[in-house]
DNA sequence: GACGTCCAGGACAGATCCTGACCTATATGA
DNA sequence: TCATATAGGTCAGGATCTGTCCTGGACGTC
């Protein structure tokens, strides 16, 4: 009895596993007349959410697309599958989305139950890495923390800790989030050094709203992302990468994605790959995994890192033969600002 | 004025915006009174919600996590960032809650309107796949598909390519989606041939519900998980492989996962690692992943493969030396029935 | 072709609920 | 101390909701 809107809430929560349901059952579960499910259902109709339903003696209604996103309503399990799936997508930010990602990912984190958060953490840590770091990785939740304070406009202080090890505390002024060269950056106001700066979330350590909302400030130039790109080409000894590909250089293309660099054909067959990274391991791994021949003519680090890798890769494949150890991680040096 | 159950979802929808709203703010985006306000906000308590609220004069309401998880408003980016998240989910299972993430996504791809649905489907095909694919990929949607089937227990139509390369048409009754071996399996009845059967989802083509519902039938043994695997053992020519790794056995453990076979200790720095697999690729990828000195001892076409990555690598290290290439794609010839 | 089953929706009466307009109490920061 | 925020009681008038009728249309089955 009484009661609508909860009723409402459950009778979208059943329409959306995906199958039909009759009137009557869903009358049934929701302990009302069938008149009423019928006047809901209009009311859903009418709040946007197309529920179709289909006449006759097997009959039914089940929500469809419609132009809007009706509120999800998830269980246990599939809140903490969408948790994982976004903290995954953090560290492995897909183009054009990043931002979205981590919006989504901070208002789930914000109303995940605690007992789910434990069980999206313990898988989190069993999850391995798909590929090679490059670096200390991103830790989805502070990426999440960082998220709400740029949507509060919220005051954080954090531990940071700069390339050469020395660490520093800081008050900022959040702004905005950004990705360049598959990392995150924290592009902020610092009010201990009245400037604009640049974080790599990376090295930001416990990272906590303080509650003091700031005005909003608007950043020079206006495009943060922008701004992120064009202090990291100023300041960062990027490596300038070219190779040849036995490939044809659509499909190079296509295989290397948008973030990989330039492809131009040579041949029908053969194509140049120019590029700039600061990750070797990353670029390396690339190209080994476009599983087609290739050479690499620059920068010399990349040819000597692959050199190290075949060298590794050869070893493992003939038992017979045994060498002492060589190290071949290649460091990754580069920062943002200090 | 009006429209009670509406105001309430539009003020969940912005309570979970990771910020604090006063009141007065939501009375003027809702147009109502400020008493109307903390109605709702005690309504929205009453049904579970746990809104927070800090008093004083600078103090606001916010929705924290409960104990139940509130129904998501996301916005059209939001929700594409999720579908992606959760797509790529798909192709990459996570052990344990592979189920929940299908079940989440045909949740989605439900009530997806159309015109995102179009924008992650060009997001998810310009996103290059980050792992060997070790045989063709499953098509997320398919997977939705077959999901929506199993949940609605609705008998599904599809034509299904054997390992030799014969189609076929099949009508199932669709029991349960279980992953094995990184590969998605269904279990179903199959109708034409009375008896239960194993489907690779990648050799699934067009899978169409049929309308037509189906009593729900037992499993022999009732385990589906177990009935797959099971299944495979018997009947797949898997490769045994075993390598030593000059890594702490507790640190390859963790970093190769759960799914990767036994890890067990020779001295404190090397450690001996036995598993089965059917793709070779996959395990050669986490092996050169793992970052450390191996060697391979089985199979010989692990064996093989590695010599001719290796192989390819040193070339592409060594510009000078030019040589023929050579194929060196090892195939996949594993096959759940025909 | 008749029948049962399902969705669609109008009309109506009675009970319920909701809103806005008061009011006071309390907590917090400037 | 003051301003501002949440918290919540009360009350009256009006809107809304529910259940119980009803008719009609669509669809599959017997």
């Amino acid at each position: 009895m009484s009661d609508t809107p909860a009723r409402l809430l459950a009778l979208l929560s059943l329409l959306q596993t995906p199958r039909e349901w009759p009137g009557s059952e869903l009358a049934e579960r929701l302990e009302v007349t069938t008149r009423t499910i019928r006047r809901d259902i209009g009311r859903l109709r009418d709040l946007g959410y197309p529920v179709e339903a289909t006449m006759g003696a097997v009959g039914g209604y089940r929500l469809v697309a419609g132009t809007a996103m009706p509120p999800l309503l998830l269980d246990d399990e599939e809140a903490v599958a969408i948790a994982v799936g976004l903290r995954t997508a953090a560290r492995h930010p897909v183009a054009g989305i990043e931002e979205a990602s981590v919006r989504a990912l901070a208002k789930l984190e914000q109303v995940l139950p605690s007992r789910l958060r434990r069980r999206v953490g313990t898988l989190n840590t069993a999850t391995v890495p798909l590929v090679p770091a490059g670096g200390p990785s991103v830790d989805p939740q502070d990426l999440a923390v960082l998220a709400a304070a740029v949507a509060n406009r919220e005051r954080l202080r954090f531990a940071y800790q700069t390339a050469d090890g020395a660490g520093s505390r800081r008050l900022v002024e959040p702004h905005r989030l950004v990705v360049a060269e598959r990392r995150w950056y924290l592009v902020a106001y610092d009010d201990d050094r009245d400037d604009w700066r640049i974080f790599r979330v990376d090295r930001i350590r416990q990272p906590h709203p303080t509650g003091m909302r700031n005005a909003p400030r608007e950043l020079p130039g206006g495009d943060a992302a922008a701004y992120v790109t064009s202090t990291l080409y100023s300041l960062a000894p990027t490596y300038s990468a070219v190779a040849t590909l036995h490939m044809p250089a659509a499909e190079a293309a296509a295989r290397l994605g948008d973030a990989s660099g330039d492809v131009e054909p040579i041949d029908e067959r053969t194509c140049r790959l120019r590029g700039h990274t600061d990750t070797l391991e990353w670029l390396a791994f690339r190209l080994v995994m476009l599983d087609c021949e290739f050479e690499v003519h620059e920068p010399p680090e990349l040819l000597g890192y692959l050199a190290a890798l075949g060298a590794r890769v050869t070893r493992a494949a003939s038992p017979a033969a045994r060498a002492p150890r060589a190290g071949d991680a290649a460091d990754d040096t580069v920062d943002a600002n200090n």
